[in-house]
DNA sequence: CGGCATCCGGGAAGATACTG
DNA sequence: CAGTATCTTCCCGGATGCCG
């Protein structure tokens, strides 16, 4: 009956590691509980490609290593959550470096589908403290039903999910165009002009958030 | 017969990190080609648990997405060998990010079986600067047919193959040997004692060296 | 609708044997 | 030594169905 996971059985530290979410679809399960709880229904449509047979052997097995709890919401919602732990949410900077190495390949394609979470955790990645000098600014994001407010500082940038007000600048709309906007170099003008992006607050403030998080260089 | 790749088709760059890299044993084939270029034998007893069938994918695999590359040694060894590429060396630090993360895990089992180059590069991960103050070091180490120097100061301890001629000291025996020494508080004498390791040059340097790579606390 | 369990097909991984 | 060939096993992905 206990069945026994595929182990490297190897003392290195990353080969257990990986043991522990090696497996496919566990690091982008995790990835999407990065910036707060999300139900089971929340993370099959966040989570394009992902069978809810594959989700539900995710989640227990992320469950039993300890990196998420299950939460029941109190009533009158009385939803179930999937929750990370403190150590589930310290998997953070192994996604961080994985996305910087992974953004100089020349395979990478930026214009696939992106979900809102990846393209607010690649802000925290790639936010240049010189480029962001001096700023001290509230951002908020709203994409469909998800709403997030960031404080932005040259050192840090941390988001959660929250209401927008009191934020000097709201972006809303599609993720993809918002990355389109920071890092494709679209302007923002054409993405508004679109239907794809809307910006509310202090515009210039807009402008220059879109030029904080340069790319590494391609690799060659 | 073109073989199309299982991808995540994500512009996040941790998926794309995921769609090259996240095969399995394909993290484990980088890290033994981290300190130096290894032939197909040696990676197979060096990896206790892969298959030749799968590290031949692999290797092909990496090689495609320009990982590493087949180099033919010069004569009279003429003997093929796999070398990453400056990318590939790249992806070092994700390594050191999982198993920072992963040896806080409280199913770690750091009695498992070792390769010489895990425990070499966990020294590199490990490395506490303020414990190395002043130091200025070339550790040499011998694991069975491998030769590893290394250069030890409180910013950086570089390591590559090479002979252990001129080191300060020199660790000879079994990795696993030499990881309980540093991690798990073993004593030297015991180790001595059992034949599984051996020390040679400045003793007392030795007996400093194990002190400079403290483990992050465990979770809970 | 949310959260599974079940069944099935395809493909990747694992073990072993074999070859140049 | 450096892989290939083959066979089995297991995991992934998709579909369906159950049950609160």
């Amino acid at each position: 009956m206990t069945k026994e996971r595929r182990t490297y059985e190897d003392a290195c530290g990353m080969a257990h590691a990986l043991d522990l979410l090696g497996e496919r679809w566990a690091l982008i399960v995790l990835r999407e509980l990065m910036l707060g709880p999300k139900r089971f229904s929340e993370l099959r449509t966040d989570i394009p490609g992902i069978s809810a047979n594959v989700l539900t052997q995710r989640l227990e097995g992320l469950e039993e290593t300890g990196l998420l709890v299950r939460r029941k919401l109190p009533p009158p919602s009385n939803a179930q959550v999937y929750q990370l732990t403190e150590w589930g949410y310290e998997v953070e900077p192994i996604g961080q470096a994985l996305g910087r190495w992974a953004t100089r390949s020349p395979l990478h394609d930026p214009t696939a589908p992106i979900s809102a979470v990846s393209v607010l955790l690649s802000f925290r990645t790639m936010l240049n403290a010189a480029r962001a000098e001096g700023l001290d600014a509230r951002i908020g994001f709203r994409f469909g039903a998800y709403s997030y407010l960031g404080h932005l500082t040259p050192e840090d940038f941390p988001i959660a999910r929250g209401d927008d007000a009191g934020a000097d600048v709201t972006f809303a709309g599609d993720p993809r165009a918002l990355a389109g906007a920071v890092y494709g170099g679209v302007p923002l003008a054409a993405l508004e002009a679109a239907g794809a992006l809307a910006v509310s607050g202090d515009r210039a403030l807009a402008e220059r958030f879109l030029t904080l998080f340069p790319l590494p260089p391609k690799i060659g």
